[in-house]
DNA sequence: CTCGGACTTGAAGTGCGCTTTAAGTCAAAC
DNA sequence: GTTTGACTTAAAGCGCACTTCAAGTCCGAG
């Protein structure tokens, strides 16, 4: 573990330091040791970014990635609410797959038909559900 | 084509009437006709509510929807930006869902396995793809 | 010993997608 | 004719996820 400045780990992340300062203050990363002031990191806060960044972009908001990733301890009483909050983003992410399909598919058809807007098949992909 | 006022449309598309002005000011709903100074709508518009609701939910910004929506005539020289766009938009479509199927998968292996943090299961999730 | 550069903090600023507020208009009911 | 309630506008406010700013600290090179 190589003890890395907070710079690299934004490079290597490809996030701007600030956000990393921003995602300590508000608990989505641990604090880290300080070395003369500055922050050290480990390289294993690379997977957690990483996941962030997924989650981020699957529509998760920043106290809902905190809660599943800090929410409980193995075997904890808030273990139950943390599943709950997790079948509950299954859920979400199923939806979402959905309507991720179904914009794909109005949009192919949009390009096809040539045709997008409300009178035309806009209005007949709706009704197909 | 009923005319119905704001409040009737806001009830039964399940919008804020705030929305649908703060929509027509953006231009993401196109001006409509006045009777005594109010907005009357053809309940058309309800469809067009219902792809917007779709589309944000997808993750779309409200610019995008307009461009995709009212950017381009039938033949007109903008078809093509509009294509590369709607082109943008499928492949986006394509990552999202591969990623909330990704953050699917972890939730289901976490609750799986309860170790969901940087050491244990996140890790090894992120190795093998 | 001083310079440069990467870091520190708290506070203010930004952009999006609305919502809320304040002041006013309009038409139907009483 | 006044009251009621839904509507109108422009402008300000809000929550989120950061970014930017201002002022300062720390450390290695020259």
């Amino acid at each position: 573990m190589a003890n890395i400045t907070i710079g690299e780990v934004a490079r290597r992340a490809g996030v701007q330091t600030s956000a990393i300062r921003y995602y300590e203050k508000i608990g989505l990363l641990p604090k880290t040791q300080r070395i003369g002031g500055q922050r050290r990191y480990e390289t294993g806060v690379l997977n957690y970014l990483e996941i962030i960044d997924v989650a981020k972009r699957a529509g998760f908001r920043m106290d809902e990635i905190r809660q599943l990733f800090h929410g409980f301890g193995k075997g904890t009483p808030a273990f139950r609410r943390w599943q709950l909050l997790a079948q509950r983003k299954i859920a979400e992410m199923d939806d979402l797959i959905a309507r991720a399909k179904k914009m794909k598919r109005l949009l192919e058809k949009a390009d096809r038909c040539r045709c997008l807007d409300l009178e035309d098949c806009g209005k007949v992909f709706l009704k197909k559900r």
